[in-house]
DNA sequence: TGTACATCAGTGAACGCGCGTTCACTGATGTAC
DNA sequence: TGTACATCAGTGAACGCGCGTTCACTGATGTAC
């Protein structure tokens, strides 16, 4: 009779998901452990039934937030052809709703929390290695520093858009981003360059 | 025989730059203003003969910080050629030393903080597209997306190195986003690309 | 030049508040017989 | 099937502490005469 998720465990999965809201919204230090509980619907006492402390909320916090992109982006590029599953994730990580909805990547909303707490910092390393990973098999060069540059610039691109005091200027540094990493494209003019003929599959 | 700048004036700066080191390396949240106090060599009850609150501290340090650097840049790109001045710029920027130290740029250790005070959002705007605006003349193409891609990549490969659990893996982020934004150079094989001649007077 | 006073940067105690954490307790659920 | 008890997730009051901010005061510097 022992069901595959006890209450326990669903109800730290709901800690661990109001904590990834509101630490992503106002950073690990602007929340407080009974704000966290509040808005996963309980009271602030029972925290320490699930994690030994608030760092380790945020360890956790960070490494299932990024893990959960990591798989996304594992998962589309088992669905697609190399370059369609580039532009996906690309498109994904850059678009501006989600970006204005807070809905980000944990590396642009938490990267210097992250950077800050060694606990958090050794969470996320496997995550890392895997986008890493993946972003490499999409890209044609197939080029370890080739990813690692295109993963800096989508997350630079969403921590610069996020910032930028006007709405123009946060557009403008996702699309320029886009337009940087994924290669051009003219589907009005059929007569275009070489190469494996780039398609995109999403809009 | 009113001095240029009075002991007042300087006392703010001294605690402009006491924060500027103490924000960045914990955070805004992170450090209280008797540290910051403290770490200029006053007592705490004497910061607000200088700031209304440490909200409006943390906005002017974070203009004063990325200005400095926006006036570097601009320095840097009328001393020399555009070629040579984007080389030093980005190698600044990229510095493996500079980022360990913790003394690299606001964008990278306060990005997220930033993003969440509205005071210094609007506070860095100017600087920002002053350095967008020297990055656009320093590049080849002249093109503002370009200028933003270019900044992305900076600003997302130091804020990954600084999050990285493994030194090596910090040092390949900033090594890989070097060799993304700067031409490639072959200084052992003379009969390299075409081109305006890309030289680098920088180590 | 010397004295009296005004100005003002800086001190340190005090404030109310919210934080992270603890703990005695409640009440619902599951188990034993 | 029904009762008695054990288990355990969650409650909410309480703790010590450090925060941002205020304020009466000190003492050095500058000004007036």
């Amino acid at each position: 009779m022992a069901e595959p998720t006890s209450r326990r465990a669903e109800t730290r999965q709901r800690i661990l998901a109001a904590a990834g809201r509101l630490f992503r919204a106002h950073g690990v230090d602007g929340v407080g452990v009974d704000a966290v509980m509040r808005e996963a619907g309980l009271t602030h006492g029972g925290f320490y039934l699930h994690f030994p402390s608030k760092e380790a909320l945020a360890a956790e916090v960070s490494q299932s937030l990024l893990q959960a992109a990591a798989g996304k982006w594992e998962e589309i590029s088992q669905s697609a052809e190399a370059q369609a599953a580039l532009t996906r994730i690309v498109q994904g990580y850059l678009d501006p709703e989600r970006v204005a909805a807070g809905r980000c990547c944990v590396l642009t909303t938490l990267g210097p929390d992250v950077a800050r707490r060694p606990d958090s910092r050794t969470a996320i390393g496997g995550a890392l290695r895997s986008m890493l990973d993946t972003l490499m098999r999409c890209l044609p060069t197939h080029r370890q520093d080739r990813a690692m540059a295109t993963l800096s610039t989508m997350v630079g691109a969403v921590v610069l858009a996020r910032l930028a005091d006007d709405p123009a200027m946060s557009a403008a540094f996702l699309d320029s981003a886009r337009v940087a990493i994924l290669p051009p494209v003219h589907p009005e003019a059929d007569v275009n360059d070489s190469g494996p003929e780039p398609r995109l599959d999403v809009a």
